[in-house]
DNA sequence: GACAGAAACTTAATACCGTTTAGTTTCTGA
DNA sequence: TCAGAAACTAAACGGTATTAAGTTTCTGTC
């Protein structure tokens, strides 16, 4: 039956370059102003082909951010050092600016196209990732309570406190890259610090901000 | 010479009216679902007559955008006291956070809109506006540094340091509205205190969090 | 009051879009 | 060889923003 196993590699070579046309137009021209009918020209195949593989355009591209986030998943999986966890979480959350601002469209495509923001039940995949993603931020920042260092008060806001600082720079970055920003690494350990620094005593904050 | 100035009135009437059924149509259903025919049928034109009044679709909504900035802008400056320019800060940061939160639609319209973050050229308005926000942010930090309690090194950097956190959180706020928040004020609260009092010398840092 | 010209508004068309229906072609396994 | 499944497509539907050309309405002047 190696007939069946060659078709279903083949269906899924399709689905690959379907997938990689689709990135490549979303990132250059942005999800709106890409049409179907583009993507299925540049893979010389007709638009209705698509349909064949995904449910739809939204389904197509939570498909495709998805492939990002693990992808940024990984990178950040792989930075963890393990000895200090206070470093490692500063660590993961410069990793996580700089990722999104040397790939900008990417950061476009995954976060600022309506379709994600509305249900969660079109951009399922998405929000699965992204939910693994704020689980390992809480996991980092619990890490950091074990050890003797760190007086959180409440994990849970903590987490979500850092996540907005830190999203929110990303955002700005990509959102209005004209603007007269200050030192772009600067302003990143200022933002990191501030937002881990406020959750630890006096004393191992500045330690830390001299490390960096 | 009452004739022109009663064309010129209605004129500016029917554009209103425009602005009116259109922030109205945007709010409710988002920009990308609202067409240009929708919005003539509510006002009863056809959709041509809105080219009249408006460059095209994305002027009309930089147009409606100003507006909600400015109405923002009024809002925060008629909170300022005066007394004491942290308490002023942070109350004016708190103010901007709740605004997007008890409108989190015209957040939707105003930043999460592709259009704007395009190019200046097109959204002038909005970008005008919002610089004069950011300016009034950076006024305030500078009253605080000119006070004897504050330690800012840089002050266009904690500036933008500032603004990240709590863009960050309305974004977020916004954008995953089904995640598992915890309470809200108390993660705005901790937010800003985290992103004001890291450039602020501990003694009054602590002062602070007990007073809000 | 008649009327030229400006202003306001509309009709109809252009060139797109995402998606669906109803096919056609190609391939597979018996 | 051939029935049926799988892969793919042509054509259409109902929508979109925008524009060009035409019509109606109003205004100021004679």
């Amino acid at each position: 039956m190696g007939v069946q196993e060659r078709r279903a590699r083949e269906k899924e070579e399709l689905r690959q370059e379907i997938m990689e046309a689709a990135r490549e137009l979303f990132v250059k021209e942005g999800f709106d102003n890409v049409s179907m009918r583009k993507i299925a020209e540049k893979i010389e195949y007709s638009p209705t082909t698509i349909y064949l593989y995904f449910q739809d355009k939204g389904d197509l591209l939570d498909c495709i951010v998805e492939e990002t986030l693990l992808n940024l998943t990984a990178k950040l999986d792989s930075l963890r050092e393990g000895r200090d966890p206070v470093v490692d979480l500063k660590t993961g959350l410069r990793a996580y600016i700089e990722y999104w601002t040397v790939h900008p469209n990417d950061f476009r495509v995954a976060f600022m196209t309506d379709l994600k923001a509305l249900d969660p039940n079109r951009a399922w995949r998405c929000t699965a990732v992204g939910a693994a993603m704020y689980g390992s931020l809480r996991t980092r920042l619990r890490e950091c309570a074990d050890s003797e260092v760190l007086e959180i008060r409440d994990l849970e806001t903590a987490a979500q406190a850092i996540w907005a600082a830190i999203y929110g720079l990303v955002a700005l970055f990509i959102m209005k890259p004209h603007f007269p920003w200050v030192d772009q690494s600067t302003l990143i350990d200022t933002v990191v610090n501030s937002a881990v620094d406020s959750m630890i005593p006096k004393r191992v904050a500045q330690l830390e901000a001299v490390g960096s």
